[in-house]
DNA sequence: TAGTGGTCTAGACCACCGG
DNA sequence: CGGTGGTCTAGACCACTAA
């Protein structure tokens, strides 16, 4: 047996999950030195390529570190934080990362419309390509959480409905159009809201929004959506990890 | 001949930056079709699994995605914002980022102290661990551009001193201690200044700030470095790609 | 069906670390 | 010096795409 992918869980994804759930879970705990690459690939039965892909996505996500000489070991922070960030590196649309609790969604404004220049730009599309232009509210436990304003090209996602609008875009795309959302470009900046918005998230005075600009894209390189994510900055806050 | 690493520049390394260099110069231009795999590993006489991974920097770096049976692709973004990303992949202190700029940096706090319990739990130190505790604002052309409030472990980091802070702390790490950066973990959230940061960042009225807060972490796991940057939010953005 | 990139193997030399 | 992870090779089978 030599091909792989007869399995859907690829060998170093199964690899990956197993060690991370043993941080999460504390049975390899903090700053712990984890099993050499050599000892993996006996438990495994594995090629050492693909214990250091397994290793290198964990490196990604901020739960552990590897040192050449030394061995591999588990990244010296607290379980919450540790999942808080390897959570991070998850790509999921806004709905689908808040599976839990109850969310909700209005649609404020749905039209097709001739695209200004710079939703031009950032959809790289022409002046004559229609664009869905729509705005939506999103509720968490009844609280409003973030606005969206977002343009996308009628031709690369066709048959958007109020229905779609109203749940998940990102189902929609993957699920019924069988598309591959494949990366997103985020520019994040801060200001203070406008009345409309104020009023939209309920805001108490002097209370600022963070605006999370996204650009997402196809597998097939072409950007199918721009918003304008403005979030209730008390209740908002966005994780990163930066690896050397 | 086997062994790598014999030249300081990696082989993956060398042809992601040629590639990267090339698309930037609009060699290889937006929407094209790159060189196949087949076709790079003639051209620099590579393996597969090294053209591979030197494609694979440029994917997480935002600037062409790859489709099995298809080929590889430059990705439908103007240069500048290809640029803008591609960089920011980059993991630099925050005065070597502005090489170009004149970067001036006033100390206006410096003390060595006992951490409280956040900074204790932040680095991971104990209650009797000395940590400095400095404040620095920075300027660019003369604006102030960010306020930096930082603890770091003495034990971790000694030796520092008004000039390493006047100057670049990663400099005085890696250069003077020998000690290797290796990752940053961030949350970004945004609110309204106090008085005394309107006044030292030179904030309009109703202009709020955005906060980074950033743990840094050696190569041996060990935070060093727990920083709170708040940034005037009329001059900052933070960028950030996330890939499936 | 031909051709792409994705995964995986077995084996090699290398740089770095500690004793 | 032995042992770690880093890089790299040559070759294999696989899933997916287009014609």
């Amino acid at each position: 047996m030599n091909g792989r992918e007869v399995n859907i869980v690829l060998k170093y994804e199964q690899i990956a999950n197993d060690i991370r759930n043993k941080i999460v879970n504390d049975t390899f705990s903090v700053n712990s030195q984890l099993p050499l690459e050599k000892e993996i690939m006996k438990e495994y039965n594995v090629s050492r390529i693909t214990v250091k892909k397994a290793y290198d996505i964990l490196v990604e996500e901020g739960l552990i570190i590897k040192r050449r000489g030394r061995g591999t070991f588990v990244k010296d922070i607290d379980e919450d934080t540790a999942l808080l960030f390897a959570k991070s590196r998850q790509f999921l649309g806004f709905s689908t990362n808040m599976a839990q609790s109850s969310i909700e969604t209005k649609v404020s404004f749905f039209q097709v419309e001739l695209p200004d220049e710079d939703v031009q730009k950032k959809l790289k599309i022409g002046p004559n390509d229609w664009v869905y232009h729509f705005i939506r509210t999103r509720y968490k436990d009844g609280q409003p959480v973030v606005i969206e304003y977002t343009f996308m090209p009628m031709e690369l996602i066709p048959g958007i409905t109020m229905e779609v609008l109203e749940n998940s875009i990102y189902h929609y795309v993957e699920e019924d159009l069988k598309l591959k959302i494949q990366s997103a470009h985020r520019i994040i900046t801060a200001y203070t809201p406008n009345e409309e918005q104020k009023k939209l998230l309920k805001l108490k005075d002097n209370v600022p929004v963070v605006n999370v600009e996204e650009i997402t894209f196809l597998d097939t390189g072409k950007p199918f959506s721009f918003t304008q994510n403005v979030h209730n900055s008390e209740i908002f806050q966005y994780v990163s990890i930066t690896t050397k």
